[in-house]
DNA sequence: ATAGCTGTTGCCGAAACGGCAGCAACATGT
DNA sequence: ACATGTTGCTGCCGTTTCGGCAACAGCTAT
């Protein structure tokens, strides 16, 4: 099933490996013909689509538009395709997921192991990143679905739900502090605390109420790993802060304690965002497994906000 | 710019013509160079896309899903084309239309006029149908936006806007009726009465409750014209009804008034709705009259609900 | 300088495309 | 009933496009 001219399916290979020589190689064939079909669009189009550097190619304006219309069209076809095959019973594809670590220890892996058990013919794909990388990844079609931190999104994403979380404290059962209901961050700095590097998004929501605080002692730790932080705090080493999407299992064997922070009398919250290419609709078989993403992350924060209710 | 395979837009020539050798001729090939192609596509579909009838080709099903996804494609190569063109400053395109009438009196003429002041070279395509035929001139890609009576409209459709419009009885400055502030549809039916036909809206939001009434005197007059509807008024015919806005220019030189109707104290509503296909990003000069019509409806919506105030 | 990478360009065979004329099947009009 | 107009489809054949091979120039790193 190959309707769309070669240009455009080289094209797409060229943006994507930043060479034609490498385009070449995943397209099997030659490099010649990838250069010439790149110089007819060129042409066509009537201006450059790429930047020669020595190391290869970049897009120019008009190519970065060009990338636009070509990633709507491969994906849109992508949907035909699917819709056609789903109208002869068959339902299967490929779901991309991209999403930053925090969904990795509970809830990804049981929505794709609850969705694998109804549709054995759905596979996935799945990346863990940062969240600025995950809308990044988004909008290069390098990912169907996309769950980060809900920053400023770019407008060619669209943010399909937006839940709110409580961050807290996670410390181990023994912890001087695992008797509490809740916890402020000045009572939690009074012990070794754990922080995330800066390129996990907590550190951009818990720096700010950090410099509000008159004493500020070093981070007994710093890491850029949601996992490594939530094992450490389960060995007592101190207090690490995360919300309860990430400490799920190990909560329920009573290992880690999850403390909701008090800030002055208000939640901390983190805001989860789900994106999805606006440009674009989406195959059967993903939109059916975004439904459930939507809702199970609904659900998972009525839960917990039933279970943690908003300070008085 | 013709990137595209040649199937593609054959097979979207063929789809509006409804015939190969009236595509052919659209297209200025030979029937067999179309027969071919769109030979060729069922073959690699693996599915036959149109039914064959001695009158012409009708699409199946699949010829359907492969008839939306061409229409994505080549209505997102327009945008993209336009995107590259105003890049180089020039701003030009054709933006289509497909309304009802009650536009065609002030709104639409007023604010195409305005527009092309400021942008001579946008053009503008127009044709005037009924709310149904609107929504479906849109779904088949021959208008790209589409101002209807707010039905229930396709999934395909996107909404845009919706504005509320009162429903009023339209009489001339010499009839009984001129010198009050509001009337019933009692009232009005003591009079000779103009009334729509069923394939204008206004028979569907008039015809509940004229049926309510006990007494349901014949129709003095019945027409499909908005235009005609509103001549006879003001020539003392008899009593239309309309939303004030087919009646703009008119209702200034005081030929005409306009009296809201009281539905047993509460206004009657004519919903006004402006839609968009769903799957579509605009050209850049499209949605930018897009985005003046949302404005100047909303303006009137604001200036004729302070005008005529809800009845206490 | 050598080796390795980049994109581009002649040359040539293969595949795809399009035009012409003719076919069968069906509808319409005399 | 017959002629004439459709419709889409199919050999045949010339033209265009595409792709592979090999060679080239430009640049980088060793």
């Amino acid at each position: 099933m190959r309707f769309h001219s070669p240009a455009i399916q080289y094209f797409h290979a060229v943006r994507r490996t930043g060479s034609i020589r490498a385009a070449a190689r995943v397209l099997n064939v030659a490099s010649s013909a990838v250069s010439r079909q790149i110089l007819k669009l060129e042409q066509e189009v009537g201006s450059p689509l790429f930047e020669r550097t020595p190391r290869g190619l970049t897009l120019t304006t008009v190519g970065e538009m060009l990338a636009r219309h070509v990633m709507n069209v491969l994906q849109d076809l992508d949907r035909f395709r699917s819709d056609v095959a789903s109208l002869s019973g068959a339902w299967h594809g490929t779901v991309s997921i991209a999403c930053i670590e925090s969904l990795t220890e509970s809830v990804l892996p049981d929505l794709i192991a609850s969705h694998r058990g109804r549709a054995r013919r759905v596979n996935f794909s799945t990346e863990v990143k940062g969240s600025s990388d995950v809308l990044e990844a988004l909008s290069r079609g390098e990912a169907d679905i996309g769950i980060a931190m809900a920053l400023r999104h770019p407008p060619d994403l669209r943010q399909v739900a937006l839940k709110r979380f409580r961050l807290g404290a996670v410390v181990a059962r023994e912890h001087p502090l695992a008797r509490r209901k809740t916890v402020t961050l000045a009572q939690c700095l009074a012990f070794p605390a754990i922080h995330a590097l800066p390129e996990l998004s907590i550190y951009h929501l818990l720096q700010p109420l950090i410099a509000q605080l008159s004493e500020t002692p070093e981070p007994a730790i710093q890491a850029n790993s949601i996992d490594l932080m939530r094992e450490l705090a389960a060995r007592g080493v101190g207090v690490a802060f995360q919300t309860q999407l990430g400490i799920g299992r190990l909560s329920r064997d009573s290992q880690l304690v999850f403390l909701p922070l008090d800030n002055a009398g208000s939640p901390v919250w983190s805001d989860l965002g789900i994106y999805v290419r606006a440009e674009r609709t989406l195959p059967a078989y993903t939109d059916s497994f975004l439904q459930e993403l939507v809702r199970e992350l609904g659900e998972r924060e009525r839960r917990e906000n039933a279970a943690y209710p908003p300070i008085a």
